[in-house]
DNA sequence: AACAGTACGCACTTTTTGGTGCCTATGAAC
DNA sequence: GTTCATAGGCACCAAAAAGTGCGTACTGTT
């Protein structure tokens, strides 16, 4: 008796899935992986903004979720890879797609400002 | 002179649009409004675990931004519905094409848990 | 010998996000 | 006539996310 997952139930385990895929530092992540694998360093500087703490922290996350692969290499000082796996570079079609939407949108997206709250 | 909008800085705007519409709520409000206009009562029965204040917000920065459009009738006791705009249709499609994707990866996303912080 | 670069972990603070309860004004049902 | 449903607003509080600074252990550069 399989339930299909259905992201709108409250005790779906995609709705987990989904925010975790989907939250604004995975996507940018994601998108700068776009070329092949990259080291901490490079990442922090591509993606503009974002602090050691988070970019750790989403790159765990995201290899947790089978979406990056992490190595290692052992030397010293750290050498540490991140690439997309195969499931990462699936998602990242998506990803693009929507990043695509979202530039390609500005102009009709734009002139009503996000309120501030 | 016109830069080509671009994510992974910073400074462009299109960062903030991205954090709008693909936040968590975001996603799923569109997705509840995918069957037409609804009122906000229905909405709250239909994203499982949503508050009130969340809708709400949630509606009204969506409205701001042009993908849903608010129509109240003025009535009492009120009677409000909400709808996408063709823009918001336009988006729908990026959202259910993600949702399905996750939807659909399910077994492979499952197994590692993603960690709680 | 002093210093920057490497990839973090850890503790602390700030900011953001979300939850809860209480309020409105009206008509319709009981 | 009391209660319910409607679509929120508003104030307050809790929880989660993110930012900041410090430490580490070593290497290569100056």
């Amino acid at each position: 008796m399989e339930l299909p997952p259905n992201v709108l139930s409250q005790s779906c385990a995609s709705r987990r899935y989904l925010a975790l895929v989907a939250s604004k530092w995975s996507l940018l992540v994601i998108n700068a992986l776009d070329d092949g694998p990259a080291r901490n360093s490079f990442l922090m500087r591509k993606v503009g903004g974002i602090s050691q703490k988070i970019l750790t922290q989403t790159l765990r996350d995201l290899a947790a979720a089978s979406l990056v692969s992490r190595e290692d290499h052992g030397t010293l000082p750290p050498h540490v890879t991140y690439r997309l796996t195969p499931l990462g570079q699936s998602f990242r079609r998506e990803v693009r797609s929507l990043i695509a939407w979202v530039e390609g949108n500005m102009p009709a997206l734009r002139g009503a400002e996000p309120d501030q709250h």
